[in-house]
DNA sequence: ATGACTGGCGTTGCCAGA
């Protein structure tokens, strides 16, 4: 079971630059971030004719999840619980029927959180809070689940070309870093660093400042799984080629290939 | 040292992103 991530940025502008990666990547699974569109504009008949299901929890202009599966998906929950207040659409989850295993997948876009500090890294850090509530209870399920989205974490200062760039910013801020650590340290395995110890691999590279020609990227898009997913994978990649087409997202695929 | 690019919304600029 092939399942991935991608920040594509907006739908409407990437909708070719995504059917082609779906066509070439062929990911049972995908998760999106971005989307940037309500439910009733998102064009499920793309997907839905390369024999994906469309799942998606969306919001006018910014912000917006979903979930594309070829295999049957069950249980689809939108919205990350803890707050009944908070309107941006940012959690979606179902749970994808494998060929012999049922797998939990959570497609997750985390706050950004600049400027900080600031009203909007506070709510980085309380969506942090809720997000570790969440993953506690995936681990007591023991079943296999992840957790796959743009996290928005620099997890360690190896994980950025110019760490010193990013010192003071949310996506890499101790507190930031110390409350991602507190998510995987409950039990989650960070499914590329465990493959993959080398630096220098990225997900994301800016727009400006030929930020891809310099390959001057940080790496913030992750995929954490509970023990029995962990214990199911056998490949996890950065799809980080798509960046240099035409008309690409900043953000790149991350996927996971399960025994599932 | 600074600014820089892109998408959405909507209109010729502004916000947000990371």
């Amino acid at each position: 079971m092939k399942i991935a991530s991608f920040n594509i940025n907006g739908i409407k502008a990437r909708a070719g630059a995504l059917t082609d990666w779906l066509d070439e990547a062929e990911p049972d699974v995908a998760v999106l971030q971005e989307i940037k569109s309500i439910d009733e504009n998102f064009p499920r008949e793309l997907f839905e004719e390369r024999g994906y299901q469309v799942e998606t929890h969306g919001q006018k202009s910014f912000n917006g999840v979903a979930i594309l599966s070829k295999l049957p998906l069950e249980d689809v929950t939108r919205g990350l619980p803890g707050d009944d207040d908070d309107e941006q659409a940012r959690w979606i989850e179902a749970t994808v029927m494998g060929d012999h295993t049922a797998v939990r997948v959570c497609g997750l876009y985390l706050p950004n959180g600049n400027p900080a500090p600031g009203p909007k890294y506070d709510y980085k850090l309380a969506w942090m809070e809720r997000l570790k509530a969440r993953a506690e209870a995936l681990l007591e399920a023991e079943e296999p689940a992840l957790m796959a989205g743009d996290y928005n974490i620099i997890p360690q200062d190896e994980d950025a070309k110019r760490p010193e760039a990013w010192a003071k910013d949310a996506l890499a801020l101790p507190d930031s870093r110390a409350a991602f650590r507190r998510v995987v340290n409950l039990g989650f395995t960070e499914a590329f660093r465990a493959r993959v110890q080398s630096p220098g691999h990225y997900t994301f590279w800016d727009y400006q400042a030929g930020a891809w020609n310099k390959d001057d990227g940080i790496r913030i898009d992750h995929v954490l799984l509970t023990p029995q997913a962990a214990d199911l994978m056998t490949d996890c990649q950065i799809d980080k080629e798509i960046r240099g087409r035409e008309k690409p997202s900043d953000h790149v695929p991350i996927w996971v290939n399960l025994d599932a």
